[in-house]
DNA sequence: GTAAACTGTAACAAAATACATTACAATAAG
DNA sequence: CTTATTGTAATGTATTTTGTTACAGTTTAC
C-alpha cells in the first residue's frame, strides 16, 4: 500500500489509547486524522487482523484496542503497515547481462533487511502507551 | 521526489566504482539500470551535488566517481537522496480541535527523526567500496 | 419490528506522484 | 564540421494513493 499508513495507524491506535476503552467510531477517528472514514475502517481492518484492535458492528459500534497500550510497541506497528521496501522499491528489471545489473536486486535487498531491522529495533523501543502519553 | 532513488544512486556509484575511473556514459547506465537515460542524468545531478561524482561534457564524457570508493558510505549516500519521510509522509492536517490530532505531527516528527537515524548509522557501516566488492 | 447508527466492503473517480519521452542547446573530441 | 555526449526543460503517460459513493449487514433502542 502507501506512504501514509504508519502515521495513519499510529494516529488511529493513539485515540483509542486516550479513549480508556470507550468504543470509537471511524467517523471520530476520520475527523481527528482529517481523512476519510473507509480509509480509517480499512486501516482498522489491517489492525484489527494484527490484533491490536477490536472492533463492534451495529449503532453505538466502534474499534478499541484489543490489548494494553503497554504491550503493543512501534516496532510492531510499523511491521503491520509496511509493506513496500524501506529504501525504494526495486522492481525494476536491471539488465541481466549486466554483471552488476544482474546481482544488484539481491544486494540491495540484503541492505535492506539490515537496515531495516535497525529502524524496527528502535521502533521497538517504544510502547504505544509511551507514545500516548505524550499528549497528555 | 520518488522511491527508486536510493536504488538507482546506488546502482550509479557501483558501476562507477566498477569502472575504475573511466568515464561512464549515461546511456551505458540506463542500460544497466534499465531506465531513461535522462532520470540518469538528473540522479547524477544530485550525487555530482553532494560531491560523490564528477562529469564530462562532449564526445566521450560521462561520469565518474570524485572520490575513493572507500570514502562514500551508504548513510551519506541515503541522506544525498531521500527527502520524504521514512515512516510515511504527514503532510495532512490534523483536526487542531483534537488534542491529538492538533500534537500529533510534532510527536511523529520526533519519531521519525530517532528512527531514522538509527537506518542512517546502519548504513553508515557499509562503504561503497565494500558493497562494490559483492560483484566481484 | 423498524428506524437509526454503525461497520464491512466493493467499485469507481480523482489527485498526486513517479517515470518516460522528446527535443534541443551547449560542449568537447577528433 | 560532424559526432557523441551532457544539461535541462517541457510534456506526456503510467502508477499509486487517496477520496467518494453506495449499499448490504449488524446492533441498539424505542
Amino acid at each position: 500500500m502507501n506512504s501514509s499508513r504508519f502515521p495513519v495507524s499510529l494516529h488511529i491506535l493513539t485515540l483509542l489509547e486516550d479513549a480508556k476503552g470507550e468504543m470509537v467510531s471511524s467517523d471520530f477517528l476520520a475527523g481527528s486524522i482529517n481523512i476519510n472514514p473507509v480509509l480509517v475502517r480499512k486501516e482498522i481492518m489491517n489492525l484489527r487482523k494484527h490484533g491490536f484492535v477490536d472492533s463492534k458492528e451495529g449503532k453505538g459500534g466502534g474499534s478499541f484496542l484489543a490489548k494494553s497500550a503497554a504491550d503493543i510497541n512501534l516496532g510492531e506497528v510499523y511491521k503491520a503497515v509496511k509493506n513496500v521496501n524501506i529504501l525504494g522499491q526495486s522492481k525494476n528489471e536491471p539488465n541481466p547481462k549486466c554483471p552488476v545489473g544482474r546481482q544488484i536486486n539481491q544486494h540491495l535487498n540484503d541492505l535492506y533487511i539490515d537496515a531495516e531491522q535497525a529502524l524496527i529495533d528502535r521502533l521497538s523501543k517504544q510502547t504505544l502507551a509511551a507514545f500516548a502519553a505524550k499528549f497528555k
